[in-house]
DNA sequence: GGGATCATGTAACAGGTTACATGATTCA
DNA sequence: TGAATCATGTAACCTGTTACATGATCCC
């Protein structure tokens, strides 16, 4: 993501952090979590996460106590922070795991992000969600196709629009054709 | 765009900017080039500029030496600086209009800039640059593919590469479909 | 002996977002 | 009288990228 969140309460890195965190019954420290996100991770071909931003993020999850920290000292290694959900940071996900993405734009990250944890939280969550955000698709591609009717063809912005529905329209096709995935 | 150039010479805003210098006889200053990326502009609801940005982007231009500015001092005005392109700006300009780009995520913003002043700078350049944009889409989905049956269904993995094929699709669609834009 | 692995970070750089500052003139 | 227009920017903030630092241990 670019610029200032504009009201999101945090990234899609730092929610796919805490969903992992979340996920797993035990505490995790950063080298662990990092694995997830190198290649043959499941999340590698979604977001990509550099070991410098992933410390930073979890850091800041700390800093809204969303996650709690223990220091374990390691004898010849720096300290491993070994991280846990808090209640608070529970919420904030399960919260951001009801909410579909508003643009066409926000599937390929966000929303991927969003399927991949619903769905290991548990089957009605990424059921629900994926029937939302199928709706907030819809309402877009219809909107995009008043405003194709009203733009006509051949111009530059007429085009433009072409392509969001087109974009939108795909998605929408990708969506209905999701099969629950069953293994991971 | 988001963080480093990796290897690109300018971001899509400069060029943008470039080519609206390029594309008028006489010279242009910011607070002119700035209506281009307002409401009712035909780059508005392609790229997005704010004034501070776009002043940004001209001093960026100046310093790189793709574009020369010549201050006039008004009379109770700021001295308005307005800019030309230079030979070298103009080169750097037409080697980024041949280009197309390599992913499916870059068309939606990068793309249409180049389109949108392609076609402006003529008919050849634009149909030339939608073809082997078309290439590079269509080499694109074959290995999504390929991949694709690598993956087989149902899982987590395979619904990620679907998706992308599905855009990548989309997007070839698209192109297929564009008539010429006659105006603008 | 040399590279991969474990484990956590820092620092420099790149670039975008939002809000604000300035100050005259024109128009309703 | 007050808002919009002309015209250019600054400053604070947020986020991401790339490369590097550290230092032990394990494996070939």
């Amino acid at each position: 993501m670019v610029g200032t969140r504009r009201g999101r309460e945090a990234t899609p890195a730092e929610f796919a952090l805490l969903g992992l965190l979340a996920l797993s019954d035990d505490r995790r420290h950063g080298y662990d979590l990092s694995r997830e996100f190198q290649a043959g991770g499941a999340l590698a071909d979604v977001i990509r996460l550099e070991p410098g931003m992933l410390y930073h993020h979890l850091k800041r999850l700390e800093g809204r106590g969303w996650a709690e920290a223990t220091r374990e000292p390691i004898p010849n290694r720096p300290p491993r922070q070994s991280y846990t959900v808090t209640a608070f940071g529970a919420e904030a996900l399960d919260r951001w795991l009801r909410e579909p993405v508003a643009h066409t734009r926000e599937v390929r990250l966000e929303f991927l992000v969003k399927l991949y944890l619903a769905h290991l939280r548990g089957p009605g969550l990424a059921g629900r969600l994926v029937a939302e955000q199928r709706e907030i698709l819809s309402g877009l591609a219809a909107s995009l196709r008043d405003q194709g009717e009203r733009l006509g063809r051949g111009t530059f912005p007429a085009a433009v629009n072409a392509l969001r529905l087109a974009q939108t329209d795909a998605a929408l096709a990708w969506i209905d054709g999701l099969e629950q995935p069953t293994r991971t």
